[in-house]
DNA sequence: TAGTGGTCTAGACCACCGA
DNA sequence: CGGTGGTCTAGACCACTAG
């Protein structure tokens, strides 16, 4: 843990905890940087922090203060500023994933296009059913270039790529681009996800991509509407 | 503009037109410094910006890529670093407002909650329909503490409260937290958004602050499930 | 081991805000 | 004007990765 995290951490309790009033700045970095025996700078990423998790506001000249907004839900939520796997999410529950599809093909030109490789590069095609408690959860379509991704076979299916592609094969994640839509349900959603025939789909479509830049995954997530919120925070820089 | 910022323009405009090759590492963070004339610190901050964009990507000891992904779509976004009205973003289309509800009200209790105000403050309560080249696009339930944004009348309802609060009463704003759901039609969605009766909807609430982290607007916005998408970059930090 | 990005310092100047 | 956060420098050490 470096230090500036370390002092970030402190700074979230500190608010949780009502240490500082709501209704005035908190002090300002120089005098935290001397309280926290650090330089201005190192207090001030620390700050960023909590500026970006949105539990802070800045105003050269004026000063930092807390925001006065609740958060969170009892649905599943996912944060804009993690790219981790289902499995993942749902904290200790376990995830069951059904196989539907699990074959490899040539790339459409839309999914080529996505991946970033040409019509000849296989990539796997991939359906699987997630199931929380022994209730459908999200439908995932995924395609990934085959060369990139190896070693996908049924245990993995079963378990979670996402382990897969870092423990296994060691590489990092770098990100995704996201867009999140409402759409109808098809009958894949209504045969598996066991919603009724005008029951919404939350979409979730996603390019992931490794650190190196490299996409390595097209995906579309459809969700139970009435199980899945997606979440973010947004801060004004 | 300040100097990152300028760097970070220059750099963004060299990816987008192929100056590096995406196959290998862009130069070392030294090596652009001497180039740019600029501290190292400072040229980690431009290219910070880049790699919040989802255009770069970072690993220390290895170097930092260009990410190959595409991104956009012709559908209306909403880019996640961003937090503003929705007449400033469809470009250059006149954005109407048509007033379904326009009252002052004391809040819910989970109204006043979310606005951190007691349920003895009054708000306004806001329905409108916005309409973009003369088709529904959106409809928007707002809150607000009447006392906190004063000043709201018929003519600014049919422009944009956002310049209102910017504008007028010189308002910072510092961002939101948000929920996005897909949800069924209510009948308000079917009569005002012309859309059927098992049409879905893109759902999002919000809870908008001020840079003093005060709460200002607390707001749901129903959208026709085909003309709206959300869009997110994550990257992994 | 050499080279990369990540963190941190001490100090400086600037832009913006409220009084 | 004084106080705030925003930017920037020059240099240092560290953590991680590749070969």
């Amino acid at each position: 843990m470096v230090k500036y995290q370390a002092i970030s951490n402190e700074m979230r309790e500190r608010i949780k905890k009502g240490y500082y009033p709501i209704d005035q700045p908190i002090p300002d970095e120089h005098t935290l940087a001397e309280e926290f025996n650090c330089s201005r700078l190192t207090m001030k990423r620390a700050l960023d922090i909590l500026v970006m998790e949105g539990l802070l506001s800045r105003k050269r000249g004026h000063g930092t203060f807390i925001i006065q907004s609740p958060a969170d839900d009892n649905t599943v939520n996912v944060i804009s500023d993690v790219n981790i796997g289902l499995s993942n999410l749902v904290g200790s529950e376990v995830v069951k994933s059904k196989v539907i599809v699990f074959e490899i093909q040539f790339p459409s030109e839309k999914v080529a296009n996505q991946l970033m490789i040409d019509m000849d590069t296989p990539v796997y095609h991939i359906i699987r059913l997630r199931v929380v408690k022994d209730e459908p959860y999200v439908m995932e379509e995924t395609y990934m270039p085959a060369n990139l991704i190896p070693g996908i076979n049924d245990q993995v299916l079963h378990s979670s790529i996402y382990n897969h592609i870092n423990k296994t094969l060691e590489l990092k994640m770098g990100g995704a681009h996201r867009k999140i839509r409402a759409c109808k349900s098809n009958e894949l959603d209504q045969k598996y996800l066991d919603c009724k025939i005008d029951d919404p789909i939350l979409e979730v479509e996603q390019v992931g991509f490794l650190l190196t830049g490299v996409p390595f995954e097209y995906s579309f997530s459809r969700h139970r509407y009435d199980k899945f919120v997606f979440s973010t925070v947004t801060v004004n820089r």
